[in-house]
DNA sequence: ATGCCGCTAAATTAGCGA
């Protein structure tokens, strides 16, 4: 089984690349995030007619995240229990579902936290802790499970291009990679991918300044499985050629091939 | 060539992203 993850920033306007990208890559289940639709907006057709079915956990303008499987999808779960609220909303952040009957995947997209002291930050760590309450008895079972997607942190100081860049910067601060490391805590493992250029397998380069050119670079979208997870998987790797050219997303695929 | 920010909703710009 192939599976994977990707923040589309948009599926409304990523989706003739997603599309194609499905097709070509041969992915069975793709995590997805920052849909940035409505549950309306949500392009339902045009992925049945590649055979994919969609849990979709999404409001609107901001975040939204979905599981988009040709393999099927069961026992549903839109959200994140337990978790906390931004000014008085539960954002859409959050999707899990069973996978083909073997695999059990979270599609994530934690928060930014834009600057250390904001509201937004605290909000970010609370999430976090959430999230790690929610996923400890999946991570500690026999069944193969994965935490996928855009985690706003860099788990380790190569997980940046320039670590200088990030003084004083969110994303690579000690709480932050805390909150990884209780949440990897339970169980999970961080299944590294191999980059198919450079040395360092960033999976996210910002769109300004030549950003992916000069590989100025980081890896945020991160995939956290547990033993009978880490055990079936025979490869990973970051498509960063999903990354090139016009209409492309600023965060390339994670890939990640199972024996399940 | 990988190439100088892109997306959305509601404007004729603002909010957000990491």
């Amino acid at each position: 089984m192939r599976i994977a993850t990707w923040n589309i920033n948009s599926i409304t306007a990523r989706l003739p690349r997603l599309l194609g990208w499905l097709e070509s890559s041969g992915t069975d289940v793709v995590c997805v995030q920052e849909t940035k639709c409505s549950d309306e907006q949500f392009p339902y057709d045009e992925l049945r007619e590649l055979g994919y079915e969609a849990a979709v956990n999404a409001d609107g303008r901001w975040n939204g995240v979905a599981l988009i499987s040709r393999v099927g999808l069961a026992d549903v779960v839109k959200g994140l229990p337990g978790g906390p609220a931004y000014e008085g909303v539960q954002e859409p952040r959050a999707v899990s579902a069973t996978c083909g009957g073997k695999v059990r995947l979270w599609s994530v997209y934690v928060p930014n936290g834009r600057e250390v002291g904001h509201p937004h930050y605290a909000y970010k760590l609370q999430w976090f802790e959430a999230l790690r309450a929610a996923v400890a008895d999946n991570a500690a079972g026999e069944l193969p499970f994965a935490v996928l997607g855009d985690y706003n942190v860099a788990p380790a100081d190569e997980d940046v291009w320039d670590l200088s860049a990030f003084e004083g910067q969110t994303h690579v601060t000690a709480p932050e990679r805390e909150a990884l490391a209780a949440l990897r805590g339970t169980g999970l493992t961080d299944v590294v991918p191999r980059p198919l250029k450079y040395d360092h397998p960033f999976t996210y380069w910002d769109y300004r300044q030549l950003g992916f050119p000069k590989n100025r670079g980081m890896r945020i979208d991160l995939v956290y499985g547990n033993g009978p997870f880490a055990k079936a998987v025979s490869d990973a790797y970051v498509d960063r050629e999903e990354r090139k050219g016009k209409g492309a997303s600023d965060h390339a695929p994670v890939v990640v091939d199972l024996d399940v």
